[in-house]
DNA sequence: TATAATAGACGCATATATGCGTTATTTTAA
DNA sequence: TTAAAATAACGCATATATGCGTCTATTATA
């Protein structure tokens, strides 16, 4: 019959520090008074993949990571608490 | 007759910065007295992707710039110069 | 030298980040 | 409560990071 419910959990590996990397995010765009829109465009960074980043989908790259950093004018190394 | 050279570049975003990781973690690789091989043990990153960052071919990811930090004994914050 | 240790350089398969677009949901303000 | 703004959540294609293995080249040591 099927009717029962499932869940899929992928990409467990470090998974909290990818959590945290993307309140990160959020905390410091917020202090900016930035959208994610506004991140998303002063950053060159897909509107959506500002959201799977904040809300801790993916496993972001230094690069992109870079590009967040310039564009909330702080360091690479500032984006980590 | 096509016998002239080619040569391709890819992936040219943020180029610099991931060059740059790949000198830092290799610095600090070196600091902490372990080869690659123990490098790539102690995170429990392959050896080949160990060279990839180190000669700046890759994008990293935060799970993988975690791994590495732990591996070091730093921060997160501390992979960056 | 030679030998070992280390690093570089491939090839290949798989997983997934990114990029772009669209629609739904939630939050904020009027 | 309604409209607008912001965020979440999809779907899909493409590029590429990772993971694993193997082989070559370089460097250090006996």
């Amino acid at each position: 019959m099927n009717t029962g419910q499932f869940a899929f959990v992928i990409n467990i590996k470090n998974d909290k520090v990818i959590k945290a990397f993307g309140e990160r995010v959020r905390e410091l765009r917020k202090e900016k008074g930035l959208s994610q829109e506004d991140l998303a465009n002063k950053a060159d960074v897909p509107l959506s993949q500002i959201g799977r980043i904040e809300r801790g989908e993916v496993n972001t790259t230094i690069s992109t990571m870079y590009s967040l950093a310039t564009a909330l004018e702080l360091s690479l190394r500032d984006l980590f608490a």
